[in-house]
DNA sequence: TTCAGTATGAAACTCAGTATCACCGTCCAC
DNA sequence: GTGGACGGTGATACTGAGTTTCATACTGAA
């Protein structure tokens, strides 16, 4: 039906209100009336206030489980950084909504802190994942919870500056680049063929090193060890 | 003088009351009663309800911000690295209170709300400050943000480890040991002496990989670029 | 003493969030 | 049909956090 959903209405007249009036200004007595509901109705939708804001994220987190669970990639980090393009993906569907809500959470303190919580319940569901994959290898713990760090940090990295720019051009290669930069990070740190033995990196360069650097470099360490 | 300050008897009688009767059911009178002063005087000395459970967190965070601003360091990492060792540092001081708090915030869905918000403090403080130190260089927001949420993470591993255990030991080393595993990932990613140059990792191998192996991939690789 | 500044208490207010009850529609069983 | 179970809604009252305002007491300085 062209008739949408109370929640939908009542989330839609809460950004609204929130936009017009500002967040402390509007009352769920104002969110409810605009929406043609009365206040219990309300409540019987969304347990608080902000959530109005966040209509989705529960079902959004509940995709992304899903996605970790089903995934057959061989590493814990893979299986993390593909499972986050759902997220950023999300985001960019209906950009018009995320870029208002963006503005928003950037004014309010309470929504801010809001979103923080709900960052963390990814960064959690990612650790955990992570530390059973990794579970035996040692300092598992550890480099569980850097790598679900590092995953958020880069997705909100990208996230952040799409946000910032109005939402005007497509970030996947973006967050693929920053996904690159997390897997490369944190290759060395991860071993799920080989669990006895320990990857190092040899040496680093800038892409302007002659040849012969290169080789100069890495014939001398292997000569010292 | 032997009176502890007001802020002080209205902290520790808040911590005591949500001990005794949960935090939902302790009313900020209850608070007031027990420190022997009014409600609005809880008011002049707190924000919130919560903010009575983490009274010293705003000084705290100035003192870990003065420490990175007056560092010496050459790389932003380790001048995080260092800085972020006083909040370690702080919880092990009196871990008494620590342990109480832990295992309050552990219960409370507030608290624990509360708690992640503070920790997001230090990552942007952290991601400001690494910024700053390489702003120039490529994927600068990007490493910043990586970095940043790599120190708090490795911290926070350590430090719940710690509270978990009943604060029995002195997690110094372990706080090294994981900051040395955080500059080590890191290292290949920040290039402090040549801000214009792209440091790339030619390639990973385990120790035990025979010299003909490694040789063999740095070829191919230089070749392929 | 007087004045200013500061810490406190008292009281009233707004509003988020909870709990309870009554109402109304639909669907199903008999 | 009638009755009842049930899910969604509205109305009402309540608790308690947080704000605001005003009055009061105490301090030290001029």
């Amino acid at each position: 039906m062209g008739t949408p959903s109370i929640s939908r209405r009542l989330s839609e007249a809460a950004v609204a209100l929130f936009d017009e009036n500002g967040y402390e200004a509007t009352t769920i007595d104002d969110i409810a009336a605009r929406a043609g509901v009365s206040r219990s109705t309300f409540f019987r939708h969304f347990r608080s206030k902000d959530d109005a804001v966040f209509p989705d994220h529960d079902t959004l987190l509940a995709t992304v489980d899903a996605r970790l669970r089903a995934s057959a990639a061989d590493t814990a980090i893979v299986a993390v950084t593909d499972a986050v393009r759902i997220v950023l993906a999300h985001y960019v569907e209906d950009a018009e909504v995320s870029l208002r809500r963006y503005r928003l959470v950037r004014q309010v303190p309470a929504l801010r802190d809001r979103e923080i919580t709900s960052v963390a319940r990814y960064q959690r569901l990612f650790r955990e994942f992570i530390g059973k994959m990794l579970d035996g290898s040692p300092d598992a713990d550890l480099r569980a919870e850097l790598m679900a760090s590092s995953v958020v940090a880069a997705h909100n990295q990208v996230l952040r500056g799409w946000l910032r720019a109005g939402g005007t051009y497509d970030p996947s290669d973006l967050l693929d680049h920053a996904m690159r930069y997390v897997i490369a990070t944190f290759r060395q740190l991860e071993q799920p063929h080989e669990p006895g033995s320990e990857q190092i990196v040899v040496a680093t360069f800038s892409r302007s090193a002659s040849p012969q650097a290169v080789m100069a470099a890495v014939e001398k360490h292997l000569r010292s060890r």
